[in-house]
Formats: C-alpha cells, sequence, structure tokens
RNA sequence: GCGAGUGUAGCCAAGUGGUUAAGGCCCCGGAUUGUGGUUCCGGUAUUCGUGGGUUCGAUUCCCAUCAUUCGCCCCA
C-alpha cells in the first residue's frame, strides 16, 4: 500500500518549487526595503494562545485546529500567524526595539476544513505586522504593501473592500442595536445567525444565507449600519484612513458589511479579493487589532496588519519564468569537466554537466533540453589546443577561446 | 459537518460485460563514436484508485471505502 501525503497537503516539487521561490523572493525584497524584518515563530503553540488570540468565537479555534496533547501539554498547530507573532513580540520584549516596529512572515498554516478549490489543510501564508502605531497612517502604509506586493506578482483585477467596525466600546453599542432591531425575527433567522446573534451580532451582516440577507434588508437597519455608529475617534480614524488612501492613489470600496471572522480586530478592516477564484476569493485579509498584545497579557500596544493565501494568489499569478541553467558543459573528458564545472559554479555560473559521460550528441542534447544559455563544450580539440568552444543555444552562434576568457563571454552577452 | 460530480501510466486521455486495454506528451534507447532544440524508428500499465458483491466472465454493472473537484459554511 502506497503511503499518500495527507488529505488537504500538497508537495512543492521539483516542477513548481520555483513558482514559491518566485513568490518569497519577492516578499523578501519588497518588505526589507520597507524596513520590516522577517520573523518566524514556532508551527505549533500552546492550544491557549489561539483561544485568546484568535477568539472562541470564530470557527478557526471551535472546529478547525490541529490540537493534540503532548505530556499533558495541549498544543495546536497555527490556524494563522498573528496571534503567534504577537506571543513572540510579548515574550521577547520587542516593545524595547525601536517603535514602530514591522515584522513580516511566511510559512505554512493548518485548519481542519474540506477541501476545495483555494482551501488546503496545510495552506501558507504570507503576512506583515506593524507594531506601535495608533494612527490611520499605518493602515494605510500596510495596506499599500499589499498593493505593491501583488503588483510585484503581476497581479490584477483584484478589488480593495475596506471597514471600520469600531473600537470596543463602540462596537458594543453597536452590537445592541442590531440586536435589538433584529430580535423579533430571530426565529426566521438561520442557524449560524441564531448563534452570531449571541456570540457576535456583527457576523450576522455578512451572512449569505438568502432568507437572512433578506430580513437583514430592512430601512431601520441600514440605517443603523450605514450612519456612522462608531465613536468619533473611530470616525476620524476612517477618514484619515480613506485620504491615505486616496492620496497613494489606492482605489477602494466601502463596505460596511465587511466583518472580519476574527475576534481581534479593531477599527480597520479590508480584503483584497480576485475574480476567478471560485468561492474562496479572498487573497489577503487584515486590519487593525488595537487590544490583542494587552489581551495576551503585554502592555497595550496598537498594532495592524495582514496576511495573504500564498496558493490563491498563485492561482490568479500569471506563472512566472522558470529558473534555468546558465551553462553546460560538454565533455568526454570527465576529469577535466568536472573541474571546469567547479570553476563556472564558483564564479556565480549556475552549471551542470553530464554525469554519465554519454555521447557528445546526447550531451548536448540535454544541455537544449534543458534550456541552458551556453553548452560549454570541452572536448578532444579543444583540449588538445588549450581552448574552449562556447555555444550559445539560443542564436546557435559558438566561439573557441583560451579558457580564461570564458567568464567574459558568459557573462557579457546574456547581459 | 452537509450536498453533487469525477477516479484508466509521471501528465493528458480513448475504450468495451468476454482471448494481447487506442493515441498524445514526458522519459529512455537508436538512426547520429564532435555539434543540440526538427525528423524517423523502437521501448515503458501482468492492468483500469482500493476492498467486496452480481456474473461462466468486470476496467465496464452494484455497494462500500479512499482520494480529488465543485457548492454550502468559514477564511487567506
Amino acid at each position: 500500500m502506497i503511503i499518500k501525503a495527507p488529505k488537504g497537503t500538497d508537495d512543492i516539487t521539483a516542477q513548481n518549487s520555483y513558482i514559491w521561490q518566485f513568490m518569497e523572493n519577492k516578499a523578501q525584497n519588497l518588505f526589507e526595503n520597507s524596513n520590516y524584518k522577517e520573523i518566524r515563530t514556532p508551527i505549533f503553540e500552546s492550544t491557549e494562545l489561539f483561544h485568546r488570540g484568535v477568539g472562541n468565537s470564530t470557527d478557526i479555534v471551535n472546529k478547525e485546529m490541529y490540537t493534540f496533547i503532548q505530556k499533558e501539554r495541549s498544543l495546536t498547530l497555527r490556524p494563522e500567524n498573528t496571534a503567534g507573532v504577537v506571543r513572540a513580540y510579548i515574550e521577547n520584549g520587542m516593545h524595547r526595539l525601536p517603535s514602530p516596529l514591522k515584522l513580516w512572515y511566511k510559512g505554512p498554516m493548518f485548519r481542519y476544513e474540506r477541501p476545495q478549490g483555494g482551501r488546503k489543510r496545510q495552506f501558507h501564508q504570507i503576512g506583515v505586522e506593524l507594531f506601535g502605531i495608533q494612527e490611520a497612517i499605518a493602515d494605510a502604509e500596510v495596506i499599500k504593501l499589499a498593493m505593491e506586493y501583488l503588483n510585484e506578482l503581476n497581479i490584477s483585477g483584484l478589488s480593495l473592500e475596506i471597514n471600520n467596525i469600531g473600537c470596543p466600546e463602540c462596537r458594543n453599542d453597536f452590537r445592541d442595536k442590531i440586536r435589538k432591531i433584529v430580535q423579533p425575527g430571530l426565529n426566521m433567522f438561520c442557524t449560524d445567525c441564531k448563534i452570531r446573534y449571541t456570540k457576535n451580532p456583527l457576523r450576522m451582516l455578512d451572512c449569505k444565507n438568502e432568507t437572512c440577507k433578506e430580513l437583514l434588508d430592512t430601512d431601520e437597519l441600514k440605517q443603523i449600519i450605514n450612519s456612522d455608529y462608531i465613536c468619533n475617534e473611530c470616525s476620524n480614524h476612517f477618514d484619515n484612513l480613506k485620504n491615505y488612501l486616496n492620496i497613494l492613489d489606492i482605489e477602494y470600496i466601502i463596505n460596511k458589511k465587511l466583518v472580519r471572522g476574527l475576534d481581534y480586530y479593531t477599527k480597520t478592516v479590508f480584503e483584497i479579493t480576485g475574480n476567478n477564484l471560485g468561492a474562496q476569493n479572498a487573497v489577503c485579509g487584515g486590519g487593525r487589532y488595537d487590544g490583542l498584545v494587552e489581551m495576551l497579557g503585554g502592555k497595550y500596544t496598537p498594532a495592524v496588519g495582514w496576511a495573504m493565501g500564498m496558493e490563491r494568489l498563485m492561482a490568479i499569478m500569471p506563472t512566472p519564468e522558470s529558473n534555468k541553467i546558465k551553462a553546460f558543459v560538454v565533455s568526454n573528458d570527465i576529469n577535466k569537466a568536472l573541474k571546469l564545472v567547479f570553476k563556472l559554479r564558483s564564479n556565480g555560473v549556475s552549471t551542470d554537466f553530464d554525469l554519465l559521460n554519454k555521447k557528445f550528441v546526447k550531451q548536448l542534447d540535454k544541455a537544449s533540453k534543458l534550456k541552458a544559455d551556453y553548452a560549454v563544450i570541452l572536448g578532444q580539440n579543444e583540449i588538445n589546443s588549450g581552448t574552449i568552444t562556447v555555444k550559445n543555444l539560443k542564436t546557435s552562434s559558438q566561439q573557441t577561446i583560451v579558457e580564461d576568457k570564458i567568464l567574459d563571454i558568459i557573462n557579457e552577452t546574456t547581459t
């Protein structure tokens, strides 16, 4: 019986690893260039971290976590990374680092869900977190960074939706108002919405059930939603954000019903969605989580961040050009070939050769199948005369030169 | 967790209740012992996801199971 990869997991193979590397390299270059530093936290954490951090009312915590007990300690494979980063922030005393602190991460996340398009049990996220800035300028920076990254990946046709769900104070008022309006007809809502009614009535607003949608389609409710129920501070924050987005020429849609599913969000929430992604169309989600550091035992620190799903990005990203080898050494003198190969490699020229010492024609064939830029021919003729032939496999032109000049040829003509 | 579709080689895929299961790509070998990417020839499935049932006989029909895809839900 052949052992297969667990349901909802995928191998990243030699055929597609270059796509991952492409995305990761772009992320690293862009984020480091913006003074974000990479952070790597454990793949598993104490289960309690997610209960307290992500929230008990969320599906993620309630039914999607991979939890196991090891020596009476309950551990969980991380379903998302903000909680872990915040934990590390507190534990390592990062509040003493120069503020604001800007972090980015990449890596696998785990959620026990039914796999479908754009949804795996092990999936990968790239994300950023910015600590220490209260003002909306931080939200704007982080959103702009997301747009820049998507742009780097040549992804277009996306739309950005933003909302402000208020701070704990004004949100409570809002919740109460919604409850009051909805309460009389509560029986007619779907079972999920009945649960949401007690746990988090905001989530009722983006229910996709048609009946619920109709029930919520009342003038009274619209008025509440569209009125700026949020307090002055939150409202100003939202105005400032919109202002910055305008300055940055970022198009956005205000979606008053946008509610992120995780409990830690405050004020700004946003989502970037793509077409052609089926039901799982969110490629980026994030927002502000001013209360989380304190909630996890640190001192109050405002923060904002986002995460992107790499598999989803990949689904809408134009496939980048694969990595190719620059030189392929063709020779039937294996000793000399070896030396030449490693000389080229140590000079930064990606090089390969035929380990089986096959016929000349086969080696050349291999070179062209690997789509090498050059065949570096070191045959009997060359050895006799102390030269090397460099053949450009695209143009089919070749020249025979002394060995010392080989790097000149290869480096000069490729640029 | 619920509903629906699919499952033939590494990949794409035709096919039928009955002796040897088309074809294409990739890969390998040869034509071609120093000039490739074109062409030509040849090779690669004791077997049709797995287990069971119906049948004289199943890859084909039935059941189960697993995997996968799509939708619900949720999220990135």
